[in-house]
DNA sequence: TCAATATTGATGCAATTGCATTCAGATGCT
DNA sequence: AGCATCTGAATGCAATTGCATCAATATTGA
């Protein structure tokens, strides 16, 4: 091993300082273009769709955590904001008695067909629009190296 | 212009959401990195960056906060905090009365000095050792391409 | 078996952030 | 000059997040 793997080449270090101030900015921006338009945050978004995705069955909240990579107390308190607004139903679970299921309601899904059109937007305006598609397709294939293992 | 710029193709969409993923959780995991070894956060080093960037003139805090992208009032309040630690100083502005200029003092640089090597290992660890030179590159190139305009 | 350990999920409290507003001073317009 | 408007910066209050811890159940292993 070489003596200097925890030293970054100089382009390295200046895509990392991109890659912090360009994602937060992208990201902020299109929060803000939700916001504008009344719906709530993304992260609604994000667990509604993993809840859609995991059809009937439903997802455990640790298994939430773990699609969205957020803290557990995060998940916790996502989780019931969700529920009280009535977008998730949670259900004890029949083979772990600490545990809950949660399954999106109809309310959840209409919220996810309608910020869709508005989220959609934004991406485009704020993203997609200033890339090739090719370049589109190099951001991912980069960014899937760079997944937690 | 086409009917359809509002809409992403797939790929930028499977795109966009990886960057959200996968940036917010590398981002958490510097700055965890950064927090284990009992430093400040990420915007603390930052600033301080910025700041001794700019030399003897120092900066404006609105200067500061088109560097950093961050909203005015928490540019404000970092600079509170930054100058209560004492890493910085605030001077009134010569030029113009409502305004502040700001300085990295030595205890700033110092901070910047200490925290870099943990830095520097975080974003080998978890960023630059899981991607080529070329890879790197390209990334800088896209982000740059995404930056606000 | 049953004690030690690990996992699931919630929560009190402190720190941070977002939002709206405020204040002071600069700038523009007539 | 005088008034309207804009810009730079701070802040009260509410919402969110981070941290530490807790309670309940599951799992492991001697």
């Amino acid at each position: 091993m070489p003596d200097d793997v925890d030293k970054p080449s100089e382009d390295a270090v200046v895509a990392w300082a991109r890659l912090v101030r360009v994602s937060q900015d992208l990201i902020a921006q299109v929060e803000g273009e939700l916001k504008a338009a009344g719906f709530p945050p993304l992260s609604w978004y994000d667990a509604l769709l993993e809840l859609r995705r995991a059809g009937a069955g439903g997802l455990r909240p640790f298994q939430l955590q773990s699609e969205m990579l957020l803290a557990q107390y995060n998940i916790s308190r996502l989780v019931h904001r969700l529920t009280v607004a009535g977008h998730i139903e949670r259900r004890p679970s029949d083979d772990d008695r600490r545990g809950q299921v949660l399954r999106i309601t109809e309310s959840g899904r209409r919220l996810l067909r309608e910020m869709w059109p508005v989220y959609r937007a934004a991406i485009a305006k704020h993203f997609s629009q200033k890339l090739s598609e090719r370049e589109a397709l190099q951001l991912a294939r980069i960014l899937a190296k760079l997944r937690k293992d």
